[in-house]
RNA sequence: CGGGGUGUAGCGCAGUUGGUAGCGUGCUACGUUCGGGACGUAGAGGUCGGGCGUUCGAGUCGCCUCACCCCGACCA
């Protein structure tokens, strides 16, 4: 038995297939029948609703309202601002007709050729257009400012090649679209952003990021300035995780969003948008992960402690039962989310594999032998120890247990990203220390000409500027030029 | 869009020189079990991705086609 769910990692020599086995067998989600889409499953959408509530909390505690727009975007609106559309354009999903009939050939149903757009639709590859263009509306005088919204939604990119959580044609995520009065408020709400991001990782996902800022090439489409935070995965590539744009006032003069000042002369405002999306799931799944399967921060696990009961009869399962319930609710009192899972269809054995490969934090069994000497037998996932414990006083114990198991986790992953991170000056040393994976600090003469060489020679590219760290100066590893400091190289996804 | 690979039971796979479609797991029923993915017995489950061809006969050979996966190019 249990042939095939351990030691997946050994069926195969390739990352990428070992992530996309463990996203299928943790339950998370299954490729669709739609190219390139994926259905995230009740257990994986569980853990997204987590992330989804922890953030929206974070955003309306710095003033933050959630609103929403449409789906499908006017190619016209795409296209005001030049180097957004032309950032996008490769990638967007177009609605040309609006009605399907009967094909008088018999062959089925067809696209109504009558049923023409006269103007075609994007499916929002990003809304920053739709939302401009609607922003124009609500702005008039600098009393509407700060406008500071966000929205939850799907975003569709017809990517050329697809991975679960990391890169679908379509995913979910929140961006926010803020329009200020000054530059200097925007840029100062752009890092208020990616700080709250870089928060979000490390205190809940427990995954160590770099804050950063995008080189002109990485930059996204439209911004004049594009803040990231990078993680790195257990195979030492990098990971964007989120990011947060300064947008200038590119999209207000797009758009025409202009509002009166103090001083009673219009004026475009400022604007910057920041997201993350689903594939903070990805990077959540690559970050932890063991050969066990998944394995959760307790902060973001949807069930945190889970209770698998060991019986022979009916009479004894009842005994436990009502042993455990009361430790449940006492749990369940500590905001500690619980599942007693005492199924009869299922063995303990089988109960306790299923539970490693989702992550669950916490697993107590109590059987007969426990109840005679007062005992529950406790183990944690991220280190898979097991020690029997007292069940008086056991609540507390589980409590402290889960907030050692998210710092655990957060200093295995930094532990491991230390080690992975060298620092290297000459271009040889970096092309062979490129092979081995991890994050590179090398100096960079500012080119996007050096950056593109690099990229072209070692697939690697500069994952960001750090905001913080070392910052002496040098020569460019390359060309020798001067380096105002050193940047971060390394292969992503 | 290039390079490689795979399509056979829900899932994972075998199928020899062309000759009645197999294994593991899962599923159903009953019984025994239950401290790390239990065991026994009996069952159900397939137009072998699709099309055309070669042949007395094709899962197997040939041509075409479709889908999916992996590696690139593109990107969050």
């Amino acid at each position: 038995m249990a042939k095939e769910l351990k030691n997946f990692t050994k069926r195969s020599d390739n990352y990428s297939q070992w992530y996309n086995e463990l996203v299928v067998k943790a339950d998370l989600a299954e490729q669709s029948a739609v190219r390139g889409c994926m259905v995230i499953k009740p257990y994986g959408y569980a853990i997204w609703e987590k992330m989804q509530q922890t953030l929206d909390k974070m955003f309306k505690e710095t003033g933050v309202q959630n609103a929403y727009f449409p789906l499908l975007i006017p190619k016209s609106f795409l296209c005001r601002e030049a180097e957004h559309v032309e950032g996008f354009a490769k990638e967007c999903a177009v609605v040309t007709h609006y009605r399907l009939k009967n094909d008088p050939d018999g062959n089925g149903v067809v696209v109504d050729p009558d049923a023409r757009l006269e103007e075609e639709l994007i499916v929002r590859p990003t809304s920053e257009t739709i939302i401009w263009g609607t922003y124009k509306n609500w702005i008039h005088s600098w009393r509407d400012l700060p406008l500071l919204v966000n929205q939850w939604a799907n975003v569709m990119r017809w990517e050329m090649r697809t991975r679960m959580f990391l890169r679908t044609a379509e995913f979910l995520w929140q961006e926010g679209h803020c329009a200020h009065a000054t530059a200097e408020e925007s840029e100062k709400r752009t890092i208020q952003m990616i700080n709250l991001y870089a928060e979000f990782a490390e205190k809940y996902m427990a995954m160590p990021v770099i804050q950063g800022v995008k080189s002109e090439t990485e930059r996204f489409a439209g911004a004049i300035n594009t803040y990231t935070i990078e993680a790195m995965m257990q195979d030492g590539k990098a990971l964007q995780s989120g990011t947060s744009h300064n947008l200038g006032q590119n999209f207000a003069k797009a758009f025409d969003v202009t509002f009166v000042n103090k001083e009673n002369k219009p004026e475009y405002v400022w604007a910057n948008s920041w997201g993350v999306s689903t594939r903070l799931m990805g990077a959540l799944i690559m970050t932890h992960s063991d050969d066990n399967g998944l394995v959760l921060p307790p902060h973001l696990a949807p069930i945190q402690v889970v209770i698998v009961p060991i019986y022979k009869d009916e009479a004894g399962r009842e005994e436990i039962t009502k042993k455990v319930l009361p430790l449940v609710d006492e749990l369940r009192g500590m905001g500690i989310s619980v599942k007693y899972d005492d199924a009869d269809n299922k063995r303990p054995g089988f109960k306790f594999a299923d539970y490693e490969v989702k992550g669950v934090p916490v697993r107590l069994a109590i059987g007969q032998r426990d109840l005679e000497n007062g005992t529950v037998e406790l183990m944690r996932r991220d280190t898979l120890e097991k020690e029997t414990v007292q069940f008086e006083g056991i609540a507390g114990h589980i409590r402290t247990l889960l907030e050692d198991i998210q710092d655990n986790l957060f200093k295995k992953a930094l532990d491991y990203r230390n080690k992975m991170t060298y620092t290297v000056d000459t271009y040889e040393e970096f092309k062979e220390q490129i092979e081995k994976g991890g994050f590179i600090l090398a100096h960079w003469d500012g080119t996007p000409e050096t950056e593109e060489k690099i990229k072209a020679e070692t697939k690697a590219t500069i994952r960001c500027i750090p905001l913080d760290g070392d910052t002496t100066p040098g020569k460019c590893m390359v060309t020798g030029k001067p380096s105002a400091r050193r940047v971060i190289f390394a292969r992503s996804y």
